[in-house]
DNA sequence: GCCGTTTTCGGCCCGACTGTTTTCAGTCG
C-alpha cells in the first residue's frame, strides 16, 4: 500500500499537536501545520514523484521537512513522531479538539488527574474534580462538559445549505437594531464552503451595546459562550455556534476581510503587509501608525498591490500568487449554466413528471435538460425492461411538444458495478442521447480496486458523464479511496465529463478535485440530479462549489449551447485499447440480459 | 522549522475575551 499525501499530512498534524503540548517553539509548530496543509492540497502524490526521482519545491517545506516526507514515504514511519508519542498516552492530542482546551490545560489535566482521553475528562468533570485544578474553576468545568456534548453530535460540521437560513434569519433580526448600519455573514459561509463549523457575523454602526443585547436575547439562543462589549458568541438550538463582532464603520472592509478568512489566507496577507512595513488587522491597514485602507475590502487589497480576491478563493491555495501574476481565474457565474444533464422524475418522494421538470427548468432559464432516471425506478425489483424505456421515450416526445422552448434529452443513470461493468446493456445504452454512470454500493473497495472500477467504466463507449465521482455523503460518509488524477486523465482522453453533483449532501467533486479538474482541463458537468422540480435550484450550490475550485465557464460542458452538447455527445470515443495506461481496464463490456 | 525588499540570523499575525486571578495566562478566531 503506497503512503498517500493525506497520510503524511496526518503525521505532521499529530507532530504539531504533540509539540504544542510539549510547549515547543510555536513557529516550529506552525511550520508542521502549514506543511501538512500544503501536502494535503498538493495534487500529485509524493510516493509517485519520489518513485520517479523527483521532489517538488513547495513553500514551507525546506530541507528538514523534505527529509521527513521521504522518510514517511519510504518507511511508513516517522521517528520524530514515535519519539514524541513515547512521552504521552495514546490519542492524548484528541483532547486539544475540545474548545477551551489548549496545550497548557491539557498538560495540567494530565498532571493533576492523569486524564488522557475525552472519556476520562468527561467522567472527571461530571464528578466535579476538574474545578479544583489550578487555573480551572466551576465555569470552565461546565463549559468543558458542554463542549464535549456538542462535539459528540456535530464533530462532522454542518452542511452550509442547512445553516444559511439560520444565518440570514439572525442577520435580518439583528439588522433591525437602531444603531446598526450594516451586517454581513462572513467566515466559511461567505467563502461558500460545503461544510461549515460555525456562523460568523460582522456588524458596523454607531453603538454596539444595543446590538449585543439584541444578539444575546435572540429567541433561538440556547447557550451564551461569551459576551463582551464588541464581541459575542452563542450556540443556537440547532447546535451551531454563532460569533458576532462589531467594528466602527471605517474598519468595515478590513474586518469583513479578517472575519471572512481563511486563517491561512489572512496570515499570508499580513505577512505581505509586514514585508511592506505595514500592519494589517481587523481595524485596517496601517503604515507608520496611520490608517491607509480598510473601509472596503478592495481598498485593503489595492493598498497591498493586489487585485480583489473573491472570498471563495481565500484558502491560501495559490490565490495570492495568482493575484500577483494577474492570473486569477475568471470564475463561472450562475447565469453561465445553460442546461442540466442529470435530472430525475417520478421519484417516490418527488413525483414530478417530465413535463413538470421541463417547465420548471425552462422557468429557471435553462435551455436543455437530460432525463436520467435509474433503471430500477421504472421496473422495481424485477430487472430492466426495455418496454419501460420505450414508454419514457414517448413521454419525453409528449413533453417536447408541450415545451418546445427547452430541449429534453433521453438519458439514463446507470450503476457502475463492482467490476466496473454497467447494470444496463450496451444495446440499450446506444439508444439514448446521454448516459450518466455512477458508483452505487461497494464504497469501501481498496484504492487500487476502486480506481480500476472507475477506469473500466470510463471505457464503456456509451458513457458521457461520471456522476458524483467520490460517492461521499456529507457530513459523515467519507469519499471513496480513488486515484482521482488517474480517473480525470482517463476521462479527459475519452471526452467524458466528470460531474459536480449539486445536491447539498454530495457537492461531489469537492473543491480540491474541482481545482484539480480545472488544472487538468477535464470537462465538468454541473448537474442537480434533482429528484423533484424544487431541487433544480440546487444548481446554485454546484456553482458555489465550482467557484471554490477555480472553475471557469469554459471548464463546464453545460455552459455550452445545445448544438455543442449534441456534437460532444456524438463524438466517437477512442478505440478501447488505444490509451496505453488503460490497457487492462478496457476489456469488452459484456452484454447483460 | 522556514525563509530572505529585515537575506544565513533573527523574526515569524494580532486583537478580544474569559476565568481565575489579584495583574494576566490561556485560548480563540
Amino acid at each position: 500500500m503506497p503512503i498517500l499525501n493525506s497520510d503524511v499530512a496526518k503525521i505532521f498534524e499529530e507532530i504539531a499537536d504533540l509539540l504544542e503540548i510539549n510547549d515547543e517553539n510555536p513557529f516550529r509548530i506552525r511550520a508542521y501545520r502549514s506543511a501538512a496543509r500544503t501536502i494535503r492540497n498538493f495534487k500529485f502524490q509524493f510516493h509517485t514523484l519520489i518513485g520517479q526521482g523527483q521532489f517538488p519545491k513547495l513553500p514551507g517545506i525546506g530541507q528538514d521537512l523534505e527529509e521527513k516526507v521521504r522518510e514517511i514515504i519510504a518507511t511508513g514511519r516517522c521517528l520524530l513522531l514515535e519519539a514524541l508519542r513515547r512521552n504521552f498516552p495514546p490519542h492524548f492530542n484528541d483532547l486539544l479538539a475540545i474548545p477551551g482546551l489548549g496545550p497548557k490545560r491539557v498538560q495540567r489535566l494530565n498532571h493533576a488527574l492523569g486524564i488522557s482521553s475525552i472519556k476520562q475528562l468527561r467522567e472527571a468533570a461530571i464528578a466535579g474534580k476538574v474545578r479544583d485544578i489550578p487555573g480551572f474553576g466551576p465555569k470552565t468545568e461546565q463549559s468543558i462538559l458542554s463542549a464535549i456534548a456538542v462535539q459528540a453530535v456535530h464533530s462532522g460540521g454542518f452542511i452550509r445549505q442547512t445553516v444559511m437560513p439560520q444565518a440570514t434569519a439572525l442577520a435580518s433580526y439583528l439588522s433591525e437594531s437602531t444603531h446598526i448600519d450594516r451586517i454581513a455573514i462572513a467566515g466559511s459561509c461567505r467563502r461558500l464552503k460545503d461544510v461549515v463549523g460555525d456562523i460568523d457575523l460582522l456588524a458596523t454602526g454607531s453603538d454596539s451595546g444595543e446590538l449585543m443585547e439584541r444578539f444575546l436575547s435572540y429567541g433561538d439562543v440556547k447557550v451564551v459562550l461569551m459576551r463582551g462589549p464588541i464581541r459575542g458568541s452563542v450556540i443556537l438550538g440547532s447546535g451551531i455556534q454563532v460569533d458576532l463582532r462589531f467594528v466602527p464603520p471605517e474598519s468595515y472592509g478590513a474586518a469583513l476581510h479578517y472575519f471572512t478568512g481563511s486563517k491561512p489566507h489572512n496570515i499570508a496577507l499580513r505577512q505581505i503587509a509586514l514585508a511592506q512595513k505595514m500592519k494589517l488587522n481587523e481595524y485596517g491597514l496601517f503604515k507608520d501608525g496611520k490608517r491607509i485602507a480598510g473601509d472596503t475590502e478592495i481598498s485593503v487589497y489595492q493598498a497591498l498591490g493586489l487585485p480583489f480576491i473573491p472570498p471563495e478563493l481565500r484558502e491560501d491555495r495559490g490565490e495570492i500568487a495568482a493575484a500577483r501574476a494577474g492570473a486569477l481565474p475568471n470564475l463561472i457565474a450562475y447565469n453561465d449554466l445553460r442546461g442540466d444533464l442529470h435530472v430525475h422524475t417520478h421519484y417516490p418522494d418527488g413525483k414530478n413528471t417530465i413535463i413538470e421538470m421541463a417547465s420548471t427548468a425552462a422557468l429557471l432559464g435553462l435551455e436543455y435538460i437530460a432525463i436520467t432516471d435509474h433503471p430500477e425506478q421504472r421496473v422495481g425489483v424485477n430487472g430492466f425492461r426495455r418496454n419501460d424505456l420505450i414508454r419514457q421515450f414517448s413521454d419525453i416526445e409528449a413533453a417536447r411538444k408541450l415545451h418546445p422552448e427547452i430541449t429534453i434529452l433521453k438519458g439514463i443513470e446507470t450503476k457502475i458495478l463492482e467490476d466496473g461493468s454497467l447494470d444496463v446493456p450496451d444495446s440499450l445504452l446506444r439508444e439514448l442521447d446521454i448516459v450518466v454512470a455512477a458508483v452505487d454500493g461497494n464504497f469501501d473497495l481498496s484504492r487500487a480496486s476502486q480506481t480500476q472500477r472507475l477506469l473500466r467504466a470510463l471505457c464503456n463507449p456509451h458513457v458521457n458523464i461520471l456522476a458524483h465521482p467520490s460517492s461521499r455523503l456529507l457530513p459523515d460518509r467519507p469519499p471513496c479511496e480513488v486515484d482521482m488524477l488517474a480517473v480525470m486523465r482517463s476521462a479527459k482522453e475519452r471526452g467524458i465529463a466528470l460531474e459536480l453533483n449539486s445536491q447539498p449532501d454530495r457537492l461531489d467533486l469537492d473543491d480540491l478535485h474541482c481545482k484539480m479538474a480545472h488544472e487538468e482541463k477535464v470537462l465538468i458537468a454541473i448537474d442537480s440530479s434533482a429528484r423533484n422540480s424544487a431541487e433544480l435550484g440546487y444548481l446554485r450550490l454546484g456553482i458555489d462549489q465550482a467557484r471554490r475550485g477555480w472553475i471557469e465557464s469554459c471548464d463546464v460542458i453545460n455552459t455550452q449551447r445545445i448544438e455543442k452538447i449534441r456534437s460532444w455527445l456524438a463524438q466517437p470515443k477512442l478505440p478501447q485499447s488505444s490509451p496505453s495506461h488503460l490497457v487492462g481496464h478496457c476489456g469488452s463490456q459484456a452484454e447483460r440480459p
